[in-house]
DNA sequence: TTGAAAGCGCTAACAA
DNA sequence: TTGTTAGCGCTTTCAA
């Protein structure tokens, strides 16, 4: 019913070899033999079926993407740059969410490595030893995007989490704020733990200021969040003045709660955010932030996924991209 | 080096056959070879290599989803919903964005067909004829999430946008504006224009209303579009005093608009959104908007594709599904 | 420059 | 309940 290399190849009194050779731009076809083939498979129709190529070379041109919930859009900003590198590159995606399930991560991985992928692009907030184990038994290349490894032999693409934190905070302090409030997500992740809490705190001391532990609370990284986090930390006696929020999310809801309990954004407060996702804009104030550049690291993340399915050389398996401050108005 | 069916026949004393069937879980097994096929297979560390599987048996358990654009938060809310449903089903998805293209959603269709998917989830605002030529030709099922085909053939899962934009326009009438502007997407697709604007249209004329065109503005579906449209409606004369936006990020830039104006929302000027994702809630004031469940429109799309994978009696092939209106407060 | 033929790892009759 | 045996549609030596 569906036409094969073998009927292309009957057609056009040629072996399915040279078919074969035609369909894959082998140059060692004779121009007059492959414009032979080329009318014949523009007259049957003939589609190559990817899944008998993938069995008999080994190879699928399909990448998995394991990531925690395409619907927020901070890991969607992410999935777009890995897409868009990988249709570069003919590959293509198979896409999961993890919901930073350790077992889905697990099973995913499962999955993926069954499905033959060529490559596997990761993130997670946290990956657990089992899963550092997996893969490193993995049978494909495998890229960390925007996700700390504590064993350091993974290939990963990251910025340099702590000095943007450090520099955060350090804006805040620059206006003379002395109660600056971090507003984080889960703190038992190596990046906000290890790097963004870590240079917070050390900001913090090299201004001479002593770490509140009053002044950080660990929360989900969502707008209401942010809301209740505001009210619980403007009730305290000698309230923060300032905010360095985990997220953009968080940022909102910081300064949504400030603003409705009458106070002036970045007059009475300042926030700082960290993510500068295009939320970051449609916000009175727009927001400062520190930029987590998700698109890029997604993208970077694919090109060195690309270099070790290529088996090309590779300079360095652990990338630090730039990071930077987004001036605008939630900070004076 | 990999390990395969033949290895976990021979190290269990059984065939082939035999394996496949414990692997596939077909009941015509003895319970000891099972139990001893199993023990190799974990012995071994055994993984069926689904590309085989996927050519001799012509079922590859992966769709394929072409959508938009991912980084949105539009798509990528039906793209959660197809996920969601996708896994439940034992089917894993590969996605692609098309940016609306019609020569990138033809060859991506190519590229799903070639890939020997089981079936498409296809969303596009809309379908060319060139498209709707080559989906008639599919191998494969294809469903479309929120997006009408004009020839009303193919299966597909919409809400009624005619009913939800007259619904929403309504709303603003009830308040006794006379002035509506609807600020749009491009006009030139089915749903903005056959529906949305016709409900529009509809609801203005059973107020005894007429239209201006002055008031009805097409742009780009961003939140720096509803800023821009906010000046340019407000600044002709007898400007209006309600606005319908196409969706979300357009409503959150027309408020801003007016803000920055120095009007008061809802006071000054109502404005009623189409979309209700949850940006609706992190504006001030927050955002009444019609409903349009991105989610469940790609939960029921991937749920009435599996019907069509699997052979199973399909009652309705276009389904609607319900709309409603979410007030809060950017309408009095 | 071309063809023959042996797989790739699995499923699915069919037979036993 | 189990095994034998053709394929599935293609790539890839190897030889010509």
């Amino acid at each position: 019913m569906t036409i094969t290399i073998y009927d292309v190849a009957r057609e056009a009194n040629v072996s399915m070899a040279t078919v074969s050779r035609v369909v894959n731009g082998n140059p060692n076809v004779k121009p007059a033999t492959r414009k032979k083939v080329l009318d014949v498979i523009k007259r049957l129709q003939y589609r190559p079926n990817q899944v008998a190529r993938g069995l008999a070379s080994k190879k699928t041109t399909t990448v998995g993407v394991i990531i925690p919930d395409i619907s927020n859009i901070f890991y969607a900003e992410l999935a777009r740059g890995i897409e868009d590198i990988a249709t570069m590159y003919r590959y293509n995606i198979i896409l999961s969410n993890s919901d930073q399930r350790e077992d889905k991560e697990l099973q995913l991985l499962e999955t993926m490595f069954g499905k033959q992928v060529d490559g596997i692009v990761f993130m997670s907030e946290h990956v657990s030893v089992d899963l550092l184990n997996m893969m490193d038994r993995s049978p494909v290349p495998i890229v960390l995007a925007g996700t700390i490894d504590s064993s350091g032999n993974m290939p990963s693409v990251n910025i340099d989490y702590y000095q943007a934190a450090y520099d955060a905070v350090n804006r805040l302090l620059q206006n003379n704020n002395k109660r600056i409030a971090y507003v984080s997500g889960s703190l038992s992740t190596t990046i906000n733990r290890a790097f963004k809490f870590t240079g917070y705190e050390r900001a913090l001391a090299d201004a001479g200021l002593q770490l509140d532990n009053e002044l950080v609370v660990e929360s989900e990284t969502t707008y209401d969040a942010g809301y209740t986090a505001f009210k619980t930390l403007n009730s305290i006696p000698n309230a923060p003045t300032a905010y360095f929020a985990g997220n953009d999310e968080l940022a909102i809801g910081l300064i949504h709660g400030a603003q409705d309990a009458g106070l002036h954004v970045p007059n009475d407060i300042e926030v700082i955010s960290f993510e500068n996702s295009k939320l970051a804009r449609m916000v009175r104030p727009e927001l400062t932030s520190s930029v987590l550049p998700l698109y890029d690291i997604g993208a970077v993340s694919m090109r060195l996924l690309t270099k070790y399915m290529k088996k090309e050389k590779i300079e360095e398996k652990t990338v630090i991209l730039p990071h930077r401050i987004e001036e605008r108005n939630s900070v004076k």
